[in-house]
DNA sequence: ATGTCGAGGGATCCTCGA
């Protein structure tokens, strides 16, 4: 019998872009067990959903639902030993917005919401006006949850660097999609309506990456910047007890190009 | 200036997306 989180009196959240479920699933399911989060969020899983191997995670005792889709995108919600009762799939008011980027449940008595938000490069194009626009929608989406007075959080990759003491180099990203005025102000739109980023918060003088590109040795040379991030509703701020960035797990062997965030909130 | 992955289609490489 594993030892229950609910006895150290926090849940743990944590979300991961894996950068493909099955090219990660040692490193994914060492994560899992090394870390044991309440809940895992997943990003990137690039899967169709008749390939997400979910019987591998039940042997770890997790269920789970996903939202898959051939060759990129794709999130998941895993839960330790409760399944995630699904909320909503993908955001209102793109109806020909085929991406599977959006997935919201109710679990361990929070409401739990996974994004893969657009990358939006090049810009300007119209992945760039796609980012845009999807941002628009989430922020109505969040609008709504925090209508409803529920302790939520909404954490993924945001592909938003939100600051300059973000990133390494503001310089060297100056013209990339991630940290584009117009990214950043709908970034700080959603804060302004109420949410809590966690690890900005806890890390003021920021400095903390989420992720190191592949190329260009740019984890060698700790070239990274934060763009994975955990916005929590009003009710959940205050339960925060701790959070942070599983750096070493970007470092190993066959490892995705994101390293896992984390919160810990008080029952 | 450049440096890498993962998936998919179709082929032993190319394209796309990041």
């Amino acid at each position: 019998m594993r030892l229950r989180i609910e006895l150290l009196g926090v849940t743990k959240v944590a979300s991961f872009n894996i950068n493909g479920v099955k090219a990660r699933l040692p490193r994914l399911l060492e994560w899992l067990e090394e870390t044991r989060p309440a809940v895992a969020c997943l990003q990137e899983i690039k899967s169709q959903d008749e390939g997400f191997p979910i019987a591998e995670f039940e042997k770890l005792g997790y269920k789970g639902i996903w939202h898959g889709q051939k060759g990129f995108n794709g999130v998941a919600i895993l839960a330790d030993g409760e399944m995630p009762e699904e909320v909503q799939r993908g955001l209102d008011g793109e109806p020909e917005d085929d991406h599977s980027r959006y997935l919201e449940a109710n679990v361990f008595g929070l409401r739990v919401v996974c994004i893969y938000l657009p990358n939006g490069n090049p810009v300007p194009g119209p992945k760039f006006d796609y980012k845009l626009r999807w941002m628009k929608r989430l922020r109505d989406r969040m609008a709504a949850i925090r209508a409803e007075e529920v302790p939520a959080i909404v954490t993924g990759d945001f592909n938003v660097i939100p600051t300059d003491r973000d990133v390494w180099s503001p310089q060297a990203m100056a013209s990339d999609a991630l940290m584009q005025p117009e990214s950043r102000d709908a970034y700080f739109r959603l804060l302004g309506d109420g949410w809590t980023d966690a690890i900005a918060t806890h890390n003021p003088a920021g400095g903390v990456w989420t992720y190191w590109d592949y190329q260009a040795g740019a984890w060698q040379r700790d070239h990274g910047f934060r763009i994975d991030h955990a916005l929590l509703s009003p009710e959940l701020a205050d339960r925060l007890a701790a959070c942070g960035v599983d750096k070493a797990h970007r470092g190993r062997e066959k490892a995705s190009d994101h390293a896992p965030v984390w919160v810990e909130l008080r029952d």
